[in-house]
DNA sequence: CATATTTATTAAAATTTTTTAATAAGTTTA
DNA sequence: TAAACTTATTAAAAAATTTTAATAAATATG
């Protein structure tokens, strides 16, 4: 039976334990290298040539892991390579956002074996469970996936989240935080939740701009600021789960109310929400804007992403909009330079599609909060696929977990 | 020749390699348990029990390890237990404050097998390497300490260090920041650097108040605000060295000029050297307190702790004093809570002393800037031996490293 | 283009490790 | 207090791994 079974449960003695833990390091390793040869492979998980070959022919039969044509050599047989089976192993990935979420099924190999599935829900559904569980079997159903072959579901989402109990503490009913067992109840598979910001870094570490750099931090610009870090080349979670509140910081002692009762958060002056809130005021006040002339009398049709597009067409109000939200950011961001001193910090979510516009201010502030010899360093670039990277990131998550737990 | 050549240099053959890596992990697993069973090994680094035997018999016999006494059952034979050899290893642990330096040998139990030698210095010091040399070599000649068994030298120090590359980037010579460098040619030994809060963050996580605490800050308040990260049960340093800086980041646009040429920093109003310029004006400007009768026209004579005593004895004044610097300090603390949720704040550094005359503005601070579901299980605590805690850090990083490039 | 060189794979021998069984040395309980 | 039960250690047998040698398959070179 496929992989399942607990081999905690069983009582597994020395050699077997040390084959089971030998197997589980390839398969991480051919899931974060797509091929390797033998030579490679027994390498990397400390065993003889002979060795690795028998413990990839047994992963070879359990359909886990094939050959895949020849490696590259300077002078002499070129190498078999291996890689994962692609279509024996699945993920569901769901991500929840404000009002609607979107679900989708990866393979082994990264890549989607459906489409996006969206439906609407919020955290707070009471429904929620079961909404995620009929679109996944829509999924499934229409694209014809093996079922046996989903090893986990990964549901990402916003919230004050705790990874290790699966529980979201921001749902207001008590009763309904523990998602991972309202859903491990529906799906009978492996469940895993975290924050949808941090796993959003997590996807740009392993497949984005954040990829191979250990000390990353990746910042969710939309509604809120989501703010995901990565440090010693793993997502770190916090004590609690809380790790990356840089929305509800506050960096001046006056300003306005927001939602988490306290005033000045970074999210009243930063966030795309403040964005929406001006450019509707300045509308309403019929400033000189390519915005007035479009949205006046309409402005609950004002998107952030018109904002941005004024801007790129030169629309000055628009312009000094944007370049406010940048400043007010870019002093979190120094801030949080200052603390962790990381290589780069990328930027995701609907505003960071401004581009310069933010950039600079945001540049402009880190000139004026941080310490140059800090900040120098510092790499700030714009997520080139952040609409999928939350995705991509607990579908990376689940297979490195999943792949912890496996057995013969 | 006793742990020293290079197993980099020379070539090693995999089971040899495999032998290697399993007895440095023992080395590593007693260093940080004290005393172990063979069971317990043979579990903890996953080969049989046996084959542990072996491996420890063999540790044995390089003086490495050694039996000590049986341990506890619960129905059965007692088992055999092991500990590292205490007075076969040793390491010369160095503190660089900014006028003084303090220098000790400890052994592998962390036990000082000198006592703490002070003397005059500062990093600045074209004499630095000769200097610490020069009194090492004092303490190894008083205490007759085998040099042979010396296996390397730490040097904690202010500055912005990338202990990786041995540099202190604050020195302002350039051709002198390569500390490690230069001390490595006087000692001959391996011979490690980094920042002194951070070195006091690892000494408190391995044996203060810090310990079992996979997610820790700790903070270094005296002239400066320093700050050290456990993260994941690791230290870390930031991407080039220079994590932590909470001293020159700004949470108020205007201030006192500070140092780092910024205006503001957290430095310029939460630092010992504030609170002794504070109650200077204040004694100069005759106001009501035991400072003043007690430092009256020889003011340049007083020193925080000064103004910590008074605060003890009901000194209104100093009451406020040091009520200010604990909000301003907890204003930081405050965004780093946010940011890390880390398990536990400990703080040292002479302030810390001042007990709840700073705890309590401080948690304020937090209740006014922190999220409550964030900040509530936070435990912020005083450290019990401060003074104590680089050395002690060093001395434990140095072992760590040290076991980790060991061979046969 | 054949030969030398390099690297990979396979097979057999040597070594190491684990497993199993037997013995030793304790603790708990009747 | 002796018998039953646990746990540790030792020793021998069994299994697994590494090493070595031989072979295969490619590249580089004269």
């Amino acid at each position: 039976m496929l992989l399942t079974g607990n081999i905690n449960g069983s009582k597994v003695s020395g050699n077997e334990l040390k084959k089971f833990l030998q197997k589980k390091k390839i398969l991480h390793l051919l899931y974060h290298h797509n091929t390797l040869s033998g030579t490679e492979i027994s390498n990397k998980i400390g065993v003889s040539f002979p060795t690795a070959l028998t413990l990839l022919s047994e992963l070879s039969e359990l359909k886990l892991v094939e050959t895949y044509g020849t490696g590259v050599s300077s002078g002499g047989r070129k190498p078999n390579m291996y890689r994962l089976a692609g279509n024996s192993l699945f993920v569901i990935a769901c991500e929840l956002g404000r009002y609607k979420a979107k679900i989708i099924i990866y393979n082994s190999h990264n890549k989607a074996v459906t489409p996006i599935l969206e439906f609407d829900t919020h955290i707070d559904d009471d429904e929620l469970s079961n909404k995620i569980h009929e679109n996944a079997r829509k999924l499934i159903e229409e694209y014809k996936v093996d079922e046996n072959k989903i090893l986990g579901v990964g549901v990402t989402m916003p919230g004050l989240i705790d990874e290790n109990q699966g529980i979201n503490h921001t749902i207001k009913k008590e009763e309904y935080r523990n998602v991972r067992e309202r859903l491990a109840e529906k799906f009978g598979k492996m469940v895993y939740i975290n924050n949808d910001a941090r796993m959003q870094a997590y996807g740009e570490y392993i497949f984005g701009k954040a990829k191979g750099h250990e000390n990353a931090i990746v910042i969710n610009w939309s509604w809120g600021i989501g703010l995901g870090m990565i440090i010693n080349g793993k997502l770190y979670n916090g004590s609690t789960g809380f790790a990356g509140e840089l929305s509800h910081t506050k960096f001046t002692d006056e300003g306005d109310l927001c939602i988490c009762g306290k005033r000045g958060c970074l999210e009243t002056e930063a966030s795309s929400n403040y964005l929406v809130k001006n450019a509707v005021k300045g509308v309403q006040e019929c400033v000189v804007s390519q915005l007035t002339v479009a949205f006046k009398d309409k402005e609950n049709q004002l998107h952030p992403e018109d904002v941005i597009k004024a801007a790129k067409a030169g629309d000055e109000f628009a312009i000094t909009l944007l370049n406010k939200i940048g400043l007010a950011l870019g002093k979190g961001i120094s801030f949080t330079i200052q603390l962790m001193n990381p290589e780069i910090i990328v930027l995701g979510g609907v505003i960071s599609q401004a581009n310069r516009f933010v950039l600079t201010p945001i540049q402009q502030s880190i000139n004026k909060y941080c310490l140059d010899k800090i900040s120098s360093n510092v790499k700030i670039v714009v997520s080139e696929n952040w609409e999928r990277a939350g995705l991509l990131g607990i579908s990376a998550m689940l297979f490195q977990k999943l792949f912890s737990e496996i057995h013969d």
